[in-house]
DNA sequence: TTTAGCACTCAACAGACAAGAGTGCTAACA
DNA sequence: TGTTAGCACTCTTGTCTGTTGAGTGCTAAA
């Protein structure tokens, strides 16, 4: 167990460092306003906390730095509650204040304003589609050959698809069949449109239109195949100014991860709700082994989840980021509430 | 005027340049296949070179490196035909191959093989949607305060947006404006839609709906107000990879612009049709001084006309990358033809 | 228990030096 | 007259050395 004056030399360290980026001295702490002991105590103090694993020398005779434990504890132990400016208040209210009806904008200047107000990167999950619901179905035929289908959610997400109509089938046919979609599909989860087509529609389908067969995977292919998660990055040259990726390699790597949407997008999904701090190796992701990755959920109204996520050194502003986020999430959630409330 | 040998020469140290990235000395020089003079003569001939400004040193005593000058004459009058490889043939006609009927993902995959096979970074600017012609106008209430307006294009292209439908106005009259809308503007190219509007569907509207005014206020907002040009950017971590930019702080300004999307729309919508090589300075944007910007359009049905290009180092690989980039706009140039023929 | 003092360690910086690559110039050669 | 061999010179790069300063650990005194 820690000593309140360990308590407080592990703070002063880590805040400091969080700030500097350099390494920290028992002098500097010392000459600091809240220390009233002299600099041969704190090395005492800093030889124990060493041991303890909470930090660590860059050599032999460096300042001490904290450790990925040290802020694995300061975040768990030490984070004291953070007031954001007005001014910071004021600009994510003001983001929001303007009328916005769509996921795409509102999640794109979320990460924006998140890394805006940060200096990290934000990278946000936009909201899952599986649990919206089907708002309308339709086919605008462009080409004799061609045609573009449309898929309407009540959350006013609009899907789209062009795809060849084969030969076999006639325009009539393909109207009819929309037709029943659109009467027996209304409403549906995205999510069960896949059983519910096969279990119920299908039979329907089958004996009203000829070339059920051809007609139905096509539209199906069109629609329903792939409804990709999309990503929302905001201020991705963040990186480049903190200090500790001033190593090429370090980015470059980075910036691979960052391309591989589909590996973020996994690791991102399989975070459960609420506020999630990775610090350094916490992460699996080779990439980010000196990053820290913070997760916050939101809601889509019952339980639908996206995700943000922000993206920064481990020597992260971490209890000023976590209010951030927070306000950001709830903000977000409650915007999302506000359409929901008018259905 | 430059003779038979001096051209030769800067042939050669251009082209070895472009490999290794490192000034090319006398020696090495006088030991390529086709050189048959000693390293003193290759002197005497960069020294003339060098005066002419085509090539520099480093310092006092380095080997020699193209001047911008030396990249501009050696586009214009140096560069070999080029034949690509097997392999890169392939790979471009695999991925036309595949019936892809949307813009964006022709656009998009256009942009990785672009980046793919140069190791550069490549930016397509999506085509304009001004010329394309208006298909379908449509409203899907999605809730008694809100609806999401879509419009679909003869390419297949669609655009959506969410509004609030103010109290003013009944389903009932939107309902109706939009058959109008839809019975008059078939056919109209986006860009004319507003005088359109204006000047021969204002009347109609008017004696058809009450509260004209507004509802066609809000559609207007809805659908016309923004059609931003979309950037398909492929491969930007590529530019990390040159040695020249291991410098952190040039790789910093280069990604700072990339991110004004704005800025490189209008760069690139400048650029007249056929292909254009901007060298280094020949860049009015300053984080692109050290860089080459290669343009090349490409053609949408008649005269739509959208840009493809490639930014790296100074030290480019011009004729290859450039009988690329022609292979590319043809391809992409084939590929929306045939959607039109088929209208 | 705390602190002053001191010896010790190490990174960072600067200067010195050698090696190597490449040049310009001169003089000799075809 | 054009070409080339030879040589002195220049500049970069890498290595080594010594110095400085920040910071530590330990000991002994308060």
């Amino acid at each position: 167990m820690l000593t309140e004056r360990q308590l407080l030399v592990l703070q002063v360290i880590i805040d400091e460092f969080i700030q500097t980026a350099q390494p920290v001295g028992s002098r500097s702490i010392s000459k600091k306003g809240e220390v009233t002991f002299s600099s041969a105590t704190i090395r005492n103090e800093m030889a124990d906390l060493e041991e303890m694993g909470l930090i660590e020398k860059t050599h032999s005779s460096s300042g001490r730095v904290p450790s990925e434990k040290g802020y694995r504890f300061y975040v768990d132990h030490l984070l004291s509650p953070f007031r954001l400016s007005n001014k910071e208040i004021h600009s994510i209210q003001e983001t929001f204040r303007d009328q916005m009806l769509e996921f795409e904008r509102v999640v794109q200047k979320s990460a924006g304003i998140l890394s805006d107000l940060t200096n990290y990167t934000s990278i946000i999950l936009g909201p899952e589609v599986f649990e919206t619901k089907l708002k309308q179905l339709q086919i605008v035929p462009l080409t004799p050959q061609t045609a573009v289908a449309i898929l309407v959610t009540n959350t006013g997400h609009v899907e789209h698809r062009a795809f060849n109509i084969p030969q076999e089938i006639e325009a009539n046919d393909l109207e009819k069949m929309v037709n029943i979609l659109n009467d027996r599909l209304y409403g549906v989860p995205l999510v069960q449109l896949h059983e519910k087509i096969f279990n119920e529609v299908g039979d329907l389908l089958k004996t009203h239109t000829r070339n059920y067969e051809q007609a139905f995977q096509y539209l199906q292919a069109a629609l329903l195949n792939e409804q990709p998660a999309k990503l929302y990055v905001g201020g991705k040259t963040n990186i480049l100014m903190q200090p500790e990726f001033k190593d090429l390699e370090k980015v470059r790597s980075l910036y691979a991860m960052m391309e591989k949407e589909s590996e973020i997008v996994h690791l991102l999904r399989s975070e459960h709700p609420g506020i999630h701090v990775k610090i350094g190796h916490e992460n699996e992701v080779d990439a980010m082994q000196d990053c820290s990755l913070i997760t916050a959920s939101y809601a889509l109204g019952d339980d639908q989840i996206g995700t943000i996520a922000l993206l920064g050194p481990t020597r992260m502003e971490y209890n000023r980021v976590i209010k951030l986020m927070n306000v950001l999430s709830s903000e977000m959630t409650d915007t999302f509430k506000s359409w929901y409330q008018g259905e």
